[in-house]
DNA sequence: TGTACATCAGTGAACGCGCGTTCACTGATGTAC
DNA sequence: TGTACATCAGTGAACGCGCGTTCACTGATGTAC
């Protein structure tokens, strides 16, 4: 047999691997248009001409990490748009469904929230493209509605897109909130716990935002046709 | 008298906009994370060292470009949302307005697109105070509105919070469609010219998706108080 | 108005450092017979 | 199963380069009298 293949294989896509977690950590507090690739071998434990048996360029990476970070996403589609129920179930469960994602994968989040409109060409269009894959979904199961089926596809379209920036930019919320905790949380060492619930009050916060901009949208397309 | 102060610190004031102007321009293929202080000073025409006579380091000039690029659209706030006429009317006006401030300031707004979530603190922190101030000034044009005038503080600012997104995901938009059409024009030389016509039809694809989200999140507020 | 001194925006040399990239290499893994 | 050869992920030295920061400086502008 031929399977016996893997072992140099698995080794490769274990460094590759390692290579992504890194730079994903170093880009917390930095862009990827300022990541530079020695820093990451350095994190990883390797030595620097090691990257390049992975990728050709900080900017090659970025693309791969695209792909990591919303590939994880896609199943998500489906769930958070269809959920049953009425209205109101299905926007409280699909901005609950996003909180989980976010403390899942906050790293992943900041990436994307970042990049997006960052600085390197490549990246910004993987992920424009990626997410209009998403919306592209969406308004498949929006065609599915009853609500929304007898809309124009431009239309749909346009509502889908619309959804996918809500999504972002609720993300992109839960990741401060989850910040702020970690800033509040680093400084325990010399306070007692003065107030044990500010973030999750925050949380609370986030999500009542949340949920009533989808409701006013909600309500938006309630009425669209009228 | 003393108002002859002013030659030595008009010629400082004039090397300042320069490295401010430089930043910018820089600033138009990479992120603030990645700017150094020796290429601004390159654009500009000046010894590195000069940097320090204006700027402690590069995220300080981040910031002051913050108050440059935002300071400029508080001006609009007022005539985009309480424009007068119909909504229809006010929603195009709204998004014409958006759109002839992008055209004039077009790196301001890939600026602020780009570090609102880019990875230097400061710079995020500025952005995100100076847009909780448009949206407290959005808030107090709707408390005016009849439409909105009956609602609690706190879905007013929900929905002010929620036009300011919106406002930036559409200057983004309308950015993209001018990226485009110059990297279309590059093109010239060698092509007869193809299409004279396709950015003016993204153009308008734009601001017909602009338009039909704000229609939607206009009916939205119509009914909430249903 | 003229002179003598103070201020300070911009200079230019020098520094140590980490960067991206090249290259020939090593040695474990894979393959052919 | 055993042997001889091929592949290739990771190594480590070396390179030239631009970076941020320091420092003593220069000379035009500002101030006091």
């Amino acid at each position: 047999m031929s399977h016996t293949v893997g072992v140099r294989q698995a080794q490769k896509q274990k460094t590759r691997q390692a290579f992504l977690d890194a730079a994903l950590e170093l880009l917390e507090e930095q862009s990827l248009s300022s990541l530079g690739l020695r820093e990451v071998a350095r994190v990883v434990g390797v030595a620097p001409t090691a990257f390049y048996r992975h990728f050709h360029s900080t900017a090659d990476l970025g693309v791969a990490l695209v792909d990591e970070a919303l590939g994880s996403l896609h199943p998500m589609v489906g769930p958070t748009v269809s959920a049953a129920g009425g209205s109101d179930e299905r926007i409280a469960r699909a901005v609950q469904l996003i909180e989980h994602h976010v403390r899942a994968h906050p790293a992943h989040i900041r990436f994307i929230a970042r990049e997006r409109h960052g600085g390197v060409q490549s990246v910004r269009t993987a992920i424009r493209d990626q997410l209009a894959l998403f919306a592209a979904e969406v308004r498949t199961e929006l065609a599915k509605d009853p609500e929304t089926a007898d809309w124009d596809d431009d239309d749909l379209l346009m509502l889908a897109h619309l959804y996918v920036d809500q999504m972002i930019a609720t993300a992109s919320l839960f990741l401060e909130g989850l910040e702020a905790q970690e800033a509040q949380e680093a400084q325990e060492a010399q306070e007692a716990q003065e107030e044990p619930d500010a973030s999750e009050a925050e949380r609370e916060r986030v999500t009542q935002v949340a949920v009533r901009r989808l409701r006013l949208i909600s309500l938006g397309c309630r009425h669209w046709r009228d």
